[in-house]
DNA sequence: AATCACGCCCAAACCGCTTTGGATGCAGGA
DNA sequence: TCCTGCATCCAAAGCGGTTTGGGCGTGATT
């Protein structure tokens, strides 16, 4: 069932129809009810092909997701990101296409996402220090806002961020007020953006009050279990080691975790550990009460965000680079407690 | 730049250079290198949305996320099977769209993707016991593949399903060649397709080698961490506790871990535990050794091919339902060992 | 010499909607 | 009575491709 067959059926032009439909107002209410209703009855819905070639509109916006050429891995927050941009779209009538590219083919993907029309604008993922991506997308000219930022770029480009420095400024705040001078820090790989600032909030946090940095204390590697395991192994078998660590996500906290209990250690009264806590759907940090002492911000909560201001920078005439960034709370589980006394 | 812009520019009719990008013989090949020259030369791509109300195909598939009104998370397995199916999709030139609905949407959001003829194709993801949306999607009459199976289903339709209880059944099987005869299982919800057919794996090894079933040592909750280490917990306190666990995945498998240390128990010494590893890219099974020993099946590689079965599907004219039983390997790993002689 | 086949190219219809630019009829004002 | 303005509706022209149904010239066939 099409337009025209809806309008033959009620002995309307097709004009009238899409206008009823589409809530015009140069038509009658009682013959707009009427299309209405037929509409419903006979199961009408525009073709959405049609609507977009007529429109010049997408309404669709896309996400490109670089796959692994190289051993990285696949994003763990993916998922929730994707499902808060996900309800965001469907309220706003977006579709959201996904397209897995070879990362070394990512600038011709963005060219032909831009230039086949097949969206009205992109999110960008995964950030990096000085990332291509930002000019080379500025100079397309399709809107985009990324998820993170990309220190190192000077021209202006929309994004939202959680306050990553701040955030792991304040939790290393929190365990040196408790007490510990040594933490470990267990950080995801340093090009990310998001790896650099939470260096940087740790490096502050602890010159503020002048301890001495460690290099020993500090690792940068994939945010995987074991690559927490091994870090946090490496650390505890120091002459000197660490009465509290901070790890970069739930999944390395819990190989921390698990070379602090191997250890011998119990958490919470030998050891402390803050992670940083996405609020991934499936991996809850604890029911009531949180297992870890975390920086929390539901990355789940910024795929919404993200994406109502792509959509707002699409439907601007004229758009100006939108900025946004979220402070992550610090919540208190039962893995931080006072420093012990006797090292 | 469009098609009657780069005719106009040759010296050809829209009609000539169409097919001459698209292959068909009645072109000359040198205007053909001709044409394919100046369309690189301008940056020409055909526009999408005009293809798609030419041909009358949306070259796009969809997936349907249902998204969690009621307490359930987000698939853990998304981000990789995503991952998979989308790298079938930009080889076959099909653009991946996803939808995230309220589950009690589902049924409209299938409808209204069919009406408006915004994809070709569907994947269906995590179905249960009698699931209804496949009776729903064979009378809606597009083309789709079930990730899985639905225990309960008569009508035909198309699947792609890992050997759920064979994989079961030869861990369990497994572990009681070492001698172990209590064995935990901490499975899935139980209302899910693959956690019922890993039960009756479970079941059958044990029944077929006479071992007497308790209740108590089966839980089914959801894969998350602290399920796992909650039933494993329970498992452990009671007066006969078990020498082994089966674990319904990586993540769930590590809460199970984290209570048998924490009861002071030795991994693979103590206590065995077998997991099922979907191979998540950010939840791997140690890197040369797998730390767990595991039943495992790549979720990556089921998602290319289950991609693949949809566009054959697609592009079958009179298509008949495709099935395919993928089996999981085996491996052994280090938190497997033989039961401990006194008990 | 007439016919045919073939290689190569083009004009125009079509896909299903939106949107521009009227057309029509009727009520109210001059 | 005639003109205006308004409320409703419609015809037709896009949007940017694909595809059908020829047209034309050339070499081979009869």
């Amino acid at each position: 069932m099409n337009l025209k067959q809806l309008a033959t059926k009620l002995g309307l032009s097709p004009t009238t129809v899409s206008r009823a439909l589409n809530g015009y107002p140069e038509v009658n209410e009682e013959t707009r009810t009427r299309v209405v209703a037929a509409a419903q009855r006979y199961n009408y819905a525009p073709n959405t092909r049609a609507i977009r070639l007529a429109t010049g509109r997408a309404m669709a916006v896309g996400h490109v997701i670089p796959i692994a050429t190289r051993h990285e891995i696949m994003n763990p927050i993916f998922a929730d990101f994707i499902a808060g941009a996900g309800e965001t779209y469907s309220r706003q009538g977006y579709d959201m296409l996904l397209s897995v590219v070879n990362d070394d083919d990512e600038d011709r993907a963005y060219r032909q996402l831009q230039s086949r029309g097949s969206v009205d604008g992109l999110i960008v993922h995964a950030p990096r220090m000085n990332d291509p991506r930002i000019a080379m997308l500025t100079e397309i000219g399709l809107p985009f806002v990324v998820h993170g930022r990309a220190t190192g770029t000077t021209t202006p480009y929309s994004w939202l961020d959680v306050n990553n420095r701040r955030a792991f400024l304040r939790a290393t705040e929190f365990l040196l007020d408790l007490g510990h001078r040594r933490i470990g820090f267990v950080n995801g790989l340093e090009f990310m953006d998001f790896a650099i600032r939470r260096r940087n909030g740790y490096l502050e946090a602890l010159t503020s009050r002048s301890i001495p940095l460690d290099a020993a204390l500090m690792s940068s590697a994939e945010m995987s279990e074991s690559a927490g395991y091994a870090a946090a192994h490496r650390m505890l078998a120091l002459p000197h080691p660490p009465t509290a660590f901070l790890a970069s996500s739930m999944i390395s906290g819990m190989g921390v975790r698990r070379a602090v209990e191997q250890a011998g250690l119990t958490l919470g009264r030998d050891i402390s550990i803050i992670i940083h806590d996405d609020e991934l759907s499936y991996l809850p940090n604890g029911n009531d009460v949180p297992i870890f002492t975390a920086t929390r911000s539901s990355v789940r909560e910024a795929g919404r965000l993200v994406a109502e201001m792509l959509i707002d920078l699409i439907n601007d005439p004229n758009p100006t680079p939108r900025e946004r960034l979220l402070e992550a709370d610090l919540i208190i589980g039962q893995s931080t407690g006072p420093a012990p006394k006797v090292q």
